[in-house]
RNA sequence: GCACCCGUAGCUCAGCUGGAUAGAGCGCUGCCCUCCGAAGGCAGAGGCCAGAGGUUCGAAUCCUCUCGGGUGCGCCA
C-alpha cells in the first residue's frame, strides 16, 4: 500500500542478492537505506541513498554498489528505469503501471489508504487543553485543543490506541476566586450591589451562575461567612465552569475521553503514594534551594521544603514538592496524576502545554522517567501564542479589563473547520498570526479555501460527468481502465499521493500534525494544477464527453485524491467540503 | 545568572530519523485570459539558511561557542 516501502522492500532484496553473490560482504546494517522523494523531479520518481550509506562499511566506492545494484532493480517490472546521479544516488524512475495501479489501490482501500499499523496497537495518553476551571477557553487554549485533538487523531490513524484526556485544575486557590466571585454574582443577582476586587474574577459570563446558585439555593448563603459556602459553591462553579468548558470543546468538534479531576487526588492518599514511590526510589529529600542567580525576588528568604531530586533525571535544579508551610506545591499533584497515568498502563505520554509552561517540561518529563523507571516516553509539546488579527489590526486582549477573545467568539466569525485549519498551518512551536478577515477570502492565498476547493472540484466533475451520461460511481471508477493516465501532469499527481502514507509516518513519528495540512495544500496544488492545464489541453480535462472509459479513468484520479484530502482534512477535525458556496 | 523555544527570499513561513542546484504563499517584474474548467493562469528576479568553529563521503538539519528575539525560574496553577 506504500509504494516507497514497497520500493524499498525491492532495494533491500536487491542488496541480499548481492551479498549472496558476494558482490557485497555478509553483515552489513541496511536500517538507513532510505527510498524518498527526490527534491528535483527531474531526478526521477524516487532515489534510494543505498550504495552512500553502505560504501564505506563495505569498503567500495558508492558509485560502484550503485552500478551493481541498478540492473537487480530494473528487473523488477515496477522499475523502468535506475540511473547512477551525483554522489552515489540511485534515480529510479517507475513504470506507468506502477503509477496506475495506485489509483486502484485508493479507490479501493478508501480512507484506509495511508492508514500505518506503525503504532502497531500501542496505547498512546494525550492530555490536552487542561484549562482552568475558571472561565471560558479562549484563543490560546484553541490552538491547543485543536493541536492535541488533531495529534490524537493523527497517532490513531498511524496505529496508535488512544486516549484523549483533559486534567481538570479543580484543587488549587483559584477555584476558591472562582467561589468568591460566584458568590458576588449570587448577592448580585439578590439585588445588591458588588465590587470585584483585586484577584476575583469580573467577567459576565459568571452573572448566569450567580443566578443559578440563587435558583438553587434561595437566600440560604445570604449574610454568611466564607465557611458556610466556599465548599458548595465552590463545587456548584467549577461544575458549571466545566459544563461552559464542554460546551465550547463541543463547539469546535473536540471530544475528550476522560476529564480527571486534581481534586480527585487530594484526601484519597494519591499524591502521598506517588511521592512515596519517589521517596522509595531515594529520591525526596528535604532541603534549602538556592535562590535564582541574577535575578533574586526580592522577599526571597531561605525555606526549608521537601524537595523532589530532579537533577536526577535531567532537570537542572531539583523541585519543591512541598512548600514551607507543609502543602502541597501545584507540581505534586501532577506528579500524582502522571504517577497515575504510568499505573493505567499507557505505553508513551504526551502532553500539550501553552508556551508558558515550558519551564515545566524538565520537572515533568524527570517525574516521569522516575517513576516508570524510564520505561514510559513522554514527550512534552508546546503551543506557542495566537495573534488575532483583523484587518491587519491586533486584536489587544487584557484580562484585567475582562476583555478577551473567547473561543467562542472565533468560532462565531470564521467557524470551526476554519479555525482547525489555520491553527494548523504553523508548527507548534511557533508563534501564530491568526487574521479573521483573511482566512474568510475565497482566493488561492487562503490555504484553507485552496484546499476545501480542490476537494469540492472533485465532487463537481462527478456531478457533471453523471449529467453528461458518464457512470462515475465508486463501482464503475474502481472498475475503469487506468492505463490511459499516461500524462506526465496525471503522473505527477500520482505521484504526490504516492507520498500520503509516508507523511502519515513521518507526522505521526515526531507528532507534528501541521505535517498533514502542509501536504494537503501541496496536494491541492497540484490536483489544480492538473486541472488547470485542462483549460489548454481538452485531452487533460477529468470529464471527456462521449468517452466513458477514460472519463471514468481520469474521473478515478480525481476521486482518489479527494479519497487523500478527505482522510487527511478528518485527521485535522475539518469536515471536507462537496461544494464551495 | 540559568534553562527551554526561535533566527531560512523584502514579508509570513515549510524543509522528511543528515542527502543532489535550499522550497511555497504574499509582494515585485513580464506575458496570457476577459460568454462560467479563468472566484485566474504561466514565467522570472530575489538566499553567506544569524555568525564562527567542529563531526563526515555529505550539514539549514547533529555538537560547541558567540550574537539577536521570545518564554520561564521556591511559598500561582
Amino acid at each position: 500500500m506504500n509504494l516507497f516501502a514497497d520500493i524499498r522492500a525491492l532495494v533491500l532484496d536487491a542488496l541480499a542478492d548481492l551479498t549472496r553473490e558476494g558482490v557485497l560482504p555478509d553483515g552489513l546494517d541496511t536500517a538507513n537505506v532510505a527510498v524518498e522523494p527526490p527534491r528535483d523531479a527531474a531526478h526521477g520518481d524516487m532515489a534510494t541513498n543505498a550504495a552512500m550509506v553502505l560504501a564505506k562499511p563495505a569498503g567500495m566506492k558508492p558509485r560502484d554498489i550503485a552500478e551493481a545494484l541498478a540492473p537487480k532493480l530494473t528487473a523488477d517490472a515496477r522499475v523502468a528505469e535506475a540511473t547512477v546521479a551525483g554522489p552515489g544516488f540511485l534515480n529510479l524512475r517507475l513504470a506507468p503501471a506502477a503509477w496506475q495501479g495506485l489509483v486502484g489501490t485508493i479507490l479501493e482501500a478508501g480512507e484506509a489508504f495511508g492508514r500505518s499499523t506503525m503504532g502497531s496497537g500501542k496505547r498512546v495518553n494525550v492530555e490536552y487543553v487542561s484549562a482552568n476551571p475558571t472561565g471560558p477557553l479562549h484563543v490560546g487554549h484553541t490552538r491547543g485543543a485543536v493541536f492535541g485533538d488533531a495529534l490524537a487523531s493523527l497517532l490513531e490513524f498511524a496505529g496508535h490506541d488512544v486516549t484523549r484526556e483533559y486534567y481538570i485544575n479543580d484543587g488549587g486557590g483559584q477555584v476558591d476566586t472562582l467561589a468568591r466571585s460566584v458568590y458576588l454574582r449570587y448577592l448580585e443577582a439578590h439585588g445588591q450591589s458588588v465590587e470585584f476586587a483585586d484577584g476575583t474574577y469580573p467577567g459576565d459570563y459568571l452573572k448566569p451562575v450567580g443566578e443559578a446558585l440563587k435558583a438553587k439555593v434561595g437566600d440560604a448563603f445570604l449574610d454568611k461567612g466564607e465557611q458556610y459556602w466556599l465548599t458548595e459553591i465552590r463545587d456548584f462553579a467549577t461544575e458549571a465552569m466545566m459544563d461552559l468548558i464542554r460546551e465550547d470543546l463541543a463547539a469546535l468538534g473536540v471530544e475528550m475521553d476522560v476529564f480527571y479531576s486534581e481534586k480527585s487526588l487530594y484526601g484519597t492518599g494519591r499524591i502521598e503514594a506517588a511521592i512515596q514511590a519517589l521517596d522509595d526510589k531515594g529520591l525526596i529529600y528535604t532541603g534549602t534551594l538556592e535562590p535564582p542567580k541574577g535575578k533574586t525576588p526580592e522577599d526571597w528568604e531561605p525555606r526549608e521544603q521537601t524537595l523532589f531530586r530532579s537533577t536526577a533525571h535531567g532537570d537542572d535544579v531539583d523541585r519543591p514538592i512541598k512548600k514551607s508551610d507543609g502543602s502541597w506545591t501545584y507540581f505534586a499533584p501532577d506528579v500524582a496524576y502522571h504517577y497515575d497515568k504510568i499505573e493505567r498502563g499507557f505505553d508513551a505520554l504526551i502532553d500539550v502545554f501553552g508556551a508558558d509552561h515550558g519551564g515545566y517540561v524538565k520537572r515533568m518529563k524527570a517525574a516521569v522517567s522516575a517513576l516508570s523507571d524510564g520505561r514510559v516516553p513522554v514527550d512534552i509539546k508546546l503551543t506557542q501564542l495566537v495573534k488575532l488579527l483583523r484587518d491587519g489590526e491586533e486584536l489587544k486582549m487584557s484580562k484585567r479589563a475582562g476583555t478577551f477573545v473567547t473561543l467562542r467568539d472565533v468560532i462565531d466569525m470564521v467557524g470551526p473547520d476554519v479555525t482547525r485549519f489555520v491553527m494548523l498551518t504553523r508548527k507548534n512551536d511557533a508563534p501564530l498570526d491568526f487574521d479573521v478577515d483573511a482566512v474568510l477570502e475565497q482566493s488561492k492565498d487562503n490555504p484553507v479555501w485552496y484546499v476545501q476547493y480542490a476537494s469540492a472540484r472533485v465532487h463537481s466533475v462527478r456531478r457533471k460527468a453523471e449529467e453528461a451520461g458518464i457512470d462515475a460511481s465508486d463501482a464503475a471508477l474502481r472498475g475503469a481502465d487506468l492505463t490511459v493516465l499516461d500524462h506526465e501532469a496525471e503522473l505527477a499527481l500520482i505521484a504526490k499521493l504516492s507520498e500520503w502514507p509516508r507523511l502519515v509516518e513521518i507526522a505521526a513519528r515526531t507528532n507534528e500534525p501541521h505535517r498533514i495540512a502542509f501536504y494537503l495544500y501541496d496536494l491541492a496544488s497540484v490536483f489544480h494544477a492538473l486541472w488547470n492545464r485542462g483549460n489548454d489541453e481538452p485531452s487533460l480535462r477529468f470529464v471527456q464527453e462521449g468517452n466513458s472509459a477514460t472519463s471514468q479513468a481520469k474521473i478515478g484520479l480525481a476521486a482518489a485524491v479527494s479519497v487523500v484530502l478527505s482522510a487527511g482534512l478528518r485527521i485535522l477535525g475539518v469536515v471536507p467540503a462537496t461544494e464551495l458556496r
